[in-house]
DNA sequence: CGTCTATTTGAATGTACTCAAAAGCGGTGG
DNA sequence: CCACCGCTTTTGAGTACATTCAAATAGACG
């Protein structure tokens, strides 16, 4: 049950089978139904969440009231408002269910503990967090410098997984164009080949 | 001299007086003049930078060949190619100097020194990547949600002193706008008021 | 099967872009 | 100190890309 989380934290430290014991055990699980949600706006997080099966989107809503998409996740990806559980104060993200899914909640007191006892995890959050802020700043540039066809085409090949699972107005939002524009592109796309 | 990083630490972590000489005593102050480069795409960072003096703006080169500007900095403010700092990967990012300039350079092994023997560096410069990290979800934000116009208002309240500072061409290359579009946005703003 | 939502298509609009040229400004050398 | 040169900023005209609003079609779910 707890193999996959255990896989993932093993890309970057490597844990003893009673470190290993002692991470699981403080794991929470918990299950929502599509179109749940997992944070909402104005909630201060409290947990890290690994999916370990399902799919969830993180949101924003802006002043004219559109949301937008920041992130993806699903099996072995980690989610939650970042900005939120770092600085402890109120979150402007939401993070909802695409489909029914388990997630693995680390909560955040607990985790401090973990760093007092098992420091190496110190350097995986550090990983995730420096990942995190890589991803970013990709985004950042992409959006700055390419057209919405070469970011959805770049999509669609970076994470195949989800845009198969993922309806083409959510990936529309993340893009940052409408869904209709979407619809336009993807059909300039099948006349071009 | 070195009072103004000695400031932008205390911000976060407290330093007794030995802490503050054995942190002083491993920067490193380097002079650039305006235009020189700090940081060249291709190179592997091996510095954190302190803006002790002048501005300096962070940029990548695009497939086109189109520079778009990632960041600005000016005094009290920290820099680098971060990406390239955490992976020790070639990076995509050039740093270049707007003004004559004076940093301080943290060299990685001296840090991981200091991280060493003096834990507590660790939560701050934690503190700076998690800082960093929430300014490009900002952006990423900002940049999805907002008009060209709503973007520079707000970098013009939030950064007056770059837009003071920063020619108009640089901001544009920030806002991810042309400098044709940012004069006249600029003027139908004054006609506005 | 019917309802609700997602996706597609159409037409008109708008925002920012490109290319071109003029005006403004700052730094440098005579 | 001033004139000139180069770069930045402004302005103009035409264009491209994505948007909005509206409506039709397709799909998913109970």
């Amino acid at each position: 049950m707890h193999s996959l989380i255990l896989k993932n934290v093993s890309r970057f430290i490597q844990l003893t089978k009673e470190e290993e014991a002692y991470f699981t055990s403080i794991l929470r699980e918990k299950r929502l139904k599509k179109k749940q949600y997992l944070v909402k706006e104005g909630d201060i997080t409290r947990n890290t969440y690994f999916v370990t099966e399902g799919c969830l989107r993180s949101f924003f809503i802006d002043p004219k009231g559109v949301e937008h998409n920041t992130q993806f996740a699903i099996e072995d990806w980690w989610t939650g408002d970042m900005h939120s559980f770092l600085t402890q104060t109120p979150g402007k993200i939401n993070i909802e269910a695409l489909e029914d899914s388990v997630l693995l909640c680390l909560e955040k007191n607990v985790q401090e503990d973990l760093f007092v006892k098992v420091p190496k995890f110190e350097r995986f959050f550090r990983h995730l967090l420096q990942n995190a802020f890589i991803s970013f700043q990709e985004r950042i540039v992409s959006n700055l410098s390419e057209t919405a066809e070469e970011r959805y085409i770049k999509f669609r090949n970076k994470y195949p997984s989800m845009y198969v699972r993922v309806p083409q107005k959510q990936i529309a939002s993340f893009l940052g164009i409408t869904p209709e524009s979407l619809s336009r592109i993807r059909k300039q796309l099948t006349v071009k080949r």
